[in-house]
RNA sequence: GGCGACGUGGCCGAAUGGUUAGGCAGCGGCCUGCAAAGCCGUCCAACCGGGUUCGAUUCCCGGCGUCGCCUCCA
């Protein structure tokens, strides 16, 4: 039974079930208007983790994560470059996908598009509007959060606090709205001077789209019905997003997620937030580009995840290596021999001991390490009934947190034969030769292993 | 102004009121024709000042510093 830290109680509590054996849970998924970040990398290899650990333990998981395709950065950028927006949403997508087929993302159980639930968000809001939950104005209809009796149970912050608005920040839309924290369900279609058209649905009170809050809401419960498990995203999203999804389930009488999860930032070198606004991000496509993808993956698995990381080439870098290790185990034991055989229990158990935890990966992690550890030594040493024990306990667990490791490369058959020599130029001690031989490999690109029972090469 | 997180060894990063986190890098050794890989050993630690305690990196108070949120944000 997996135990995770909860936004709302602030404590740590078991991630119930309200289907025994399924976990249905809400990712809120990206806005699709530019290439993915390192953040958002952050947040689904999290999210992954979370869905390949549940699944290794039995359980089947109901992963919903949708695709933000209405939002006003999208049609800023459609307008600034003179382009449909469709082909911004279309574009930046299909960039998304790419960049989570390269990290070893599985692909949601479900991927709505906001565009595709417009409807529903109408027949939402004019429920809100009904009950005197929302109101009209000239731009758009608000949500009156007074109408919401725990409302800030997320942030943590007083109501009377939130509706006069904090800091020195200008309330956006403060003409028309009661309340500073009031929010934007819908926001009417605006004229464009240039009599270029921005995407626009009809619905009773006048055309226009709808607010970022109402989609994920409709998406939710849409897909997994109310009182579903667990809802996640980044920290940024307890405030105003989520407080605001439930605000509105509330409201409506409904019952929203039970447990909510959220993760911490990435940051920089200096330790700031990595956002574009900062403009110190760094692009997904560029990390998955560069380095193994794999080792962000082990990165993240190395901190906890309510505790920033700091990404970059030396810590990315740094995962790389240790990753290297775990691949070279996994395959040395494969090249000795060992058969194929049962995970050590007792190991497994430990570290399900520490996932159950809330989700202690950097300690779970830490017994991988261990495990890979031994198993070396016992190759070393001979013992390889121990190192196929090691060998399989360290794949499985590896694979219960989405990091596959790697088998034996095809070696490409002159390259075999390119060892054959450097192996012969040993046995007849012409070691100049052998070490030309070898210097030519490293230069292909192989990783060369000589050792007394012959010469192993591996990518 | 409100709410919250944090300050750990060269770097990243955990747990913990007394016992080795782990990874990367370094150093010594074993192995190797020499390397590489691997193994063994090893150096390096808790922002500052008080307090509680037999004992604090861990709890409490104060200070200093960093970061996040308070309607763009993973």
């Amino acid at each position: 039974m997996l135990n995770l830290y909860d936004t709302a109680t602030r404590t740590v509590r078991p991630l119930a079930m309200r289907d025994p054996g399924v976990v249905s849970v809400y990712v809120c998924g990206p806005t699709v208007y530019g290439p993915p970040h390192i953040g958002h990398g952050r947040s689904t290899l999290m999210y992954d983790i979370l869905r390949r650990y549940l699944e290794s333990t039995g359980l089947t998981v109901r992963h919903v994560s949708n695709i933000t395709d209405i939002e006003d950065k999208i049609i800023d950028r459609a307008a600034r470059e003179g382009r449909p927006w469709q082909e911004i949403t279309a574009e930046n997508e299909a960039l998304w996908w790419q960049a989570m087929d390269a990290m070893g993302v599985l692909r949601p159980t479900d991927v709505p598009h906001a565009t595709d639930y417009v409807t529903e968000m109408v027949t939402l809001i004019a429920d809100l509007i009904e009950r005197d939950a929302a109101y009209v104005t000239d731009d758009g209809i608000y949500m009156s959060v007074a109408s919401v009796a725990d409302y800030g149970l997320l942030t943590h912050q007083r109501l009377e606090d939130m509706l006069t608005g904090g800091g020195d920040r200008e309330v956006f839309g403060a003409e028309n709205k009661r309340a500073a924290a009031d929010f934007a369900l819908w926001k009417f279609t605006k004229p464009k001077a240039d009599g270029s058209s921005e995407p626009s649905w009809p619905s009773p009170w006048g055309d226009g789209r709808p607010g970022w809050h109402s989609e994920c809401v409709v998406m939710s419960l849409a897909l997994l019905g109310e009182h579903f498990d667990l809802h996640t995203g980044g920290q940024d999203l307890k405030f105003p997003h989520h407080e605001n999804e439930r605000a509105q389930a509330v409201a409506l009488g409904k019952g929203f997620a039970n447990h909510w999860m959220h993760h911490a930032f990435v940051v920089d070198a200096d330790g700031e937030k990595m956002s574009k606004s900062l403009g110190n991000f760094t692009t997904l496509l560029d990390l998955v580009d560069t380095m193994d993808p794999r080792s962000y993956r082990l990165l993240l698995l190395q901190s906890h995840y309510r505790s920033p990381v700091s990404v970059n080439t030396d810590t990315v870098g740094a995962a790389e290596r240790a990753l290297g290790g775990l691949d070279t185990f996994a395959r040395r034991a494969t090249d000795a021999g060992v058969a194929s055989v049962p995970g050590d229990p007792s190991i497994v158990d430990a570290f399900r001991a520490r996932m159950d935890d809330d989700l202690d990966t950097a300690n779970a992690m830490a017994l991988v390490f261990d495990a890979a550890r031994r198993g070396n030594a016992a190759v070393d040493a001979g013992d390889l009934a121990l190192a196929a024990t090691l060998a399989t306990t360290v794949r499985e667990l590896c694979a219960a947190v989405g990091l596959v490791l790697k088998t034996a490369d095809d070696v490409p058959a002159d390259v075999l034969a390119r060892a054959s020599a450097l192996d012969q130029a040993r046995a007849a001690k012409d070691f100049a030769l052998a070490d030309a031989l070898r210097a030519e490999l490293q230069a292909d690109g192989w990783l060369v292993e000589t050792t007394k029972t012959g010469t192993t090469v591996r990518r």
